[in-house]
RNA sequence: GGGGUCUUAGCUCAGCUGGGAGAGCAUCUGCCUUACAAGCAGAGGGUCACAGGUUCGAGCCCUGUAGGCCCCACCA
């Protein structure tokens, strides 16, 4: 046992001891038909991302339950691994290529993938080590990575899996294409937005009729050139006439019809509507349903294509400033209008999408969107909190087919291959050498990539070794919980369920534990642009890991955002300093003594009191994080070591410890070290480092208190009568201590102490509580009578249940003020009375409230009634 | 347009199945009491947004109103 510094430094700590249970293989979880499985997969961070304060709450909430888990004797994997991010990666790659003077399209692909490889190489451990800085006790040895030959593996079969059950196809839809990242993506990815834009009313001539027109109103006319028709609504009186009349499409030469389509709204603009089939979603279907002609008028940079005219060249934009004057030019701009609009832009560059048809691969989703429906329906998966329940749902029954192929380099290449002859699709895990169809032996991949989520989708079982029947995947699967930010329910949960469903039967996961995002102080969201941004090492830096994880978990509810405050982080240091010194107090002390021959017939009313609390406390603790309520469980045993242990049973015991003769110093010295270690057992999973550092240095049975057994409720240690004999003590204490305040009475005052109780059995307490009592209410003797003859007449007095406590302060009494404090009292405890004895007279409540319910009324009647009586006892005298 | 959520002490937030309103910070008053001033002892401060309803009893359940936030959605 070692004497500790006086505050508590986590950075002397916390690296030393995370590299010891990395040696002593604490965090790996083996196969172990004795212990029942506990498995988590951690939400894969991006190899090219730096630790943030999404990822501090995420893994902390995790690091928590897996903890919790282990000590509690389960087989524990917390599995571990990183994302390969396809386009954050693909972007930051050619970036810092392209700062180099090299061009990622020169170089080609097979070079392109050699950098990406070491980029990931680099960064990957980045993000592990910083991950190992919150205390993380993740199973690295079983680290993955999306792109592992096990991983890829998972992805190849998942495909052709689907591929050939007809859940995945190729086809020629409109699709969200953005022109800077130069890919599709799926709509999850597209973020709509309200943006300020215009409304161009603009004519489009009748042919053959010369003055006539119809008007259009678009926001987008640079589309126009890629317009195919006009519709309008069949039930529109306006245009019935002109339904299948051509128009002539300015700019163009090109003449189209107009056609009538139920998609138009006739109250809405003009309520003619041109049709655009290659650049707008709605009006691809509607050109489906005429069978118009797709005109692509775009290259893949958004600028107007060789179809464009003159245009040809011109970036969206500028197309659109250039059309807009020469429309102007002919008289055929009608107006311009304001219109605010919702525009699709990309979540990750936030580039303004433009749809596009391009030939992608597509999953076909309902089906296998209804089965993830209906495992929520069913209960085999839950959310927590509930409400998450209803926004899954809601999206699931609203999917469309999700756009799963990439035009990047970085992912998972596609496993399908074209004839060259032929031009068969064909899509195999093996690389296929000879064309079925034809024969030819000219075979070409397909170029593009899947999306990123493809592969996450798969990562609970992918991890574990599926496809192939693994002992691990056996054992640990299906997992036990996923924690995750509400901000990917879309992205991932829900691929993650049906993907699991389709491919091992089960939901990868019994509950999903949802938290929100952490903001800032002013409750902005942190983002880079903005610069708020905290830094999670830097906290850490600052107050060490524990402080930081005590933070994030303390005082907000699951699926709530919170606010990150500096001064709540210092909170938690204080915290962790304050129980640093409560182990070094019982350190100094403890180690003087001898407590082995401590027997629970040795131990003291207080002893027994403190005992009894943390036992209780491991109870409700468990309960709490079992219902995954950890902010509230934490919350207990703050107060618990704080207030319980320090402040009251601490200061109680010292005047045991400070005389060697007492002969109850070593009960009190066993009852500190041994609820200091159960408070630092439940205490652990929330503030790894600190709890094990106390624990190696007071014991030297256990080699750590990540292995140790979680405290479960002893019935040898249930005191329920010394629970409510302490809260009569502490109640009179803190009756003397108020009644001092009041009358303004220095600490260092130390007065005779009265208790008069006319009850044998609150004497009783108070006797065996004298040595302590006497400490805490600050009195030189304490006198315990059953009445109050002989104590001064003008000794001031205070009221708790059952007796009274009388000091005589002559010096210091003034009558008038102890009159009106009495005065006060009374009137207090009148309303009392009143409220008690009006429920009481309700004989509906009397009638219908629980059996129970009633008896803790008329117990609290008859408690106010004799505090009452004394006071009015007390007053008569005093007014005498 | 649909769905969700929030409104509790000066600030930021807890409050589990309905049974006498809590924490941290801030404020005020005393204390350097030999574990801790990153501390100790006390105090003030709330018609739990508003209006109804259910109930013996509502911060909690139901309905409506006002305001804030979030998500989803193809109105050109």
């Amino acid at each position: 046992m070692k004497e500790l510094e006086k505050t508590y430094d986590p950075s002397q700590i916390e690296e030393r001891l995370y590299r010891k249970w990395e040696e002593k293989k604490y965090f790996h979880a083996e196969v172990d038909r004795s212990k029942k499985p506990f498995t988590i997969v951690m939400p894969p961070p991006n190899v090219t991302g730096q630790l943030h304060m999404g990822h501090a709450l995420d893994n902390t909430m995790q690091d928590i339950l897996i903890r919790f888990k282990r000590m509690q004797g389960y087989s524990a994997l917390w599995q571990p691994g990183t994302d390969h991010a396809a386009i954050a990666t693909e972007v930051k790659v050619t970036e810092k290529l392209k700062e180099q003077g090299i061009d990622k399209k020169e170089i080609g692909r097979e070079e392109f993938l050699k950098h990406a490889w070491a980029w990931k190489e680099e960064y990957g451990n980045r993000i592990v080590s910083q991950l190992k800085k919150m205390g993380s006790s993740a199973d690295w040895d079983r680290e993955r990575f999306t792109m592992d030959e096990g991983c890829s593996n998972a992805v190849k079969e998942v495909f052709v899996n689907l591929y050939e059950k007809g859940y995945i196809y190729k086809g020629s839809r409109i699709i969200n294409w953005c022109p800077v990242c130069k890919t599709s993506i799926s709509d999850a990815e597209v973020i709509h937005e309200e943006q300020d834009g215009h409304f161009w009313h603009i004519n489009y001539p009748v042919v053959g009729e010369p003055g006539r027109f119809v008007e259009i109103a678009t926001t987008r006319p640079e589309t126009l050139l890629g317009d195919t028709a006009v519709a309008v609504n069949p039930e529109d009186e306006r245009y019935t006439d002109i339904v299948g009349k051509m128009l002539e499409l300015p700019l163009t030469g090109r003449q189209i019809p107009v056609i009538a389509d139920e998609y138009v709204d006739k109250e809405f603009g003009t309520g003619c509507v041109k049709i655009t089939p290659a650049h707008d979603p709605n009006d691809f279907e509607v050109g489906k349903r005429h069978n118009l002609e797709e005109i692509n008028i775009m290259n893949d940079d958004a600028t107007i294509n060789e179809l464009g005219g003159k245009y040809a060249g011109m970036d969206r934009y500028e197309a659109r400033k250039q059309m807009v004057a020469d429309l102007d030019a002919l008289g055929l701009l009608v107006k311009v209008v304001p219109h605010s609009h919702n525009v699709g832009t990309h979540d990750r560059c936030k580039t303004t999408v433009e749809p596009m048809i391009k030939p992608q691969w597509f999953v076909r989703m309902k089906e296998m969107g209804q089965a993830a429906l209906d495992m929520v329906k069913t209960d085999d998966l839950s959310f927590v909190p509930e409400q998450f329940d209803k926004t899954y749902i809601h999206w699931l029954e609203n999917i469309r087919d999700w756009c799963i192929s990439r035009q990047l380099w970085w992912g998972h290449r596609i496993p399908a291959w074209y004839c060259d002859e032929c031009h068969e699709e064909i899509v195999s895990r093996e690389v296929p050498t000879v064309c079925p169809k034809c024969g030819c032996t000219h075979l070409t991949q397909d170029e593009d990539t899947l999306d990123t989520w493809f592969s996450s989708a798969l990562w609970p079982f992918s991890t574990l070794g599926w496809p192939e029947k693994t002992p691990e995947l056996d054992y640990f699967y299906p997992t036990s919980v996923l924690v995750t930010g509400y901000d990917i329910i879309f992205f991932w949960v829900v691929r993650m369920v049906f993907s699991a469903i389709e491919q091992t039967g089960v939901s990868p996961f019994k509950h999903v534990l949802i938290h929100g995002l952490v903001r800032d102080d002013k409750g902005r969201k942190m983002s880079k642009s903005l610069g708020n941004g905290i830094d999670p090492l830097e906290v850490i830096d600052k107050y060490g890991a524990d402080a930081l994880r005590l933070t994030l978990i303390t005082g907000n509810a699951p699926g709530n955002d919170m606010r990150f405050y500096w001064e709540r982080v210092e909170n938690s240091r204080n915290f962790a300093n304050k129980i640093w010194n409560a182990a070094r107090f019982i350190m100094m002390n403890v180690e003087k003594a001898d407590i082995s021959g401590v027997s629970p017939a040795d131990l003291t009313i207080a002893d027994r009191w403190i005992l009894s609390k943390v036992n209780d406390l491991a109870e409700e603790m468990t309960e709490n994080m079992e219902k995954y309520e950890l902010g509230i469980a934490v919350s207990k045993v703050y107060d618990f070591i704080w207030e319980e242990f320090c402040d009251w049973y601490i200061e109680m015991v010292k005047p045991r410890l400070y005389h060697d003769a007492d002969e109850t110093k070593a009960a009190a010295l066993w009852t500190l070290k041994t609820v200091l270690i159960q408070a630092l057992k439940l205490l652990h999973p929330y503030m790894p480092f600190i709890t094990e550092e106390i624990f190696c240095n007071i014991q030297d049975e256990e080699e750590s208190i990540m292995i140790s057994n979680w405290p479960v409720k002893k019935t040898e240690w249930s005191f329920k009568e010394d629970e409510a004999a302490v809260d009569t003590i502490k109640a009179a204490v803190r009756a003397i201590r108020n009644l001092r305040t009041e009358m303004n009475v220095p600490p260092s005052k130390k007065a005779t102490v009265y208790v008069v109780s006319a009850k044998p059995e609150i004497r009783d307490i108070f006797e065996a509580s004298k040595s302590f009592f006497a400490t805490l209410g600050y009195a030189s003797e304490v006198f315990v009578c059953k009445d109050k003859a002989g104590i001064d007449e003008n000794a001031v007095s205070t009221l708790i249940h059952d007796a009274s406590v009388y000091i005589p302060l002559v010096e210091l009494v003034d009558i008038d003020k102890e009159i009106e404090r009495l005065e006060k009292e009374k009137t207090k405890l009148s309303a009392e009375i009143k409220r008690a004895s009006g429920m009481l007279a309700n004989p509906k409540f009397v009638d219908k409230a629980p059996a129970s319910k009633v008896e803790e009324e008329k117990a609290k009647l008859a408690k106010y009634t004799e505090m009452a009586e004394q006071v009015a006892e007390r007053l008569a005298q005093l007014k005498k």
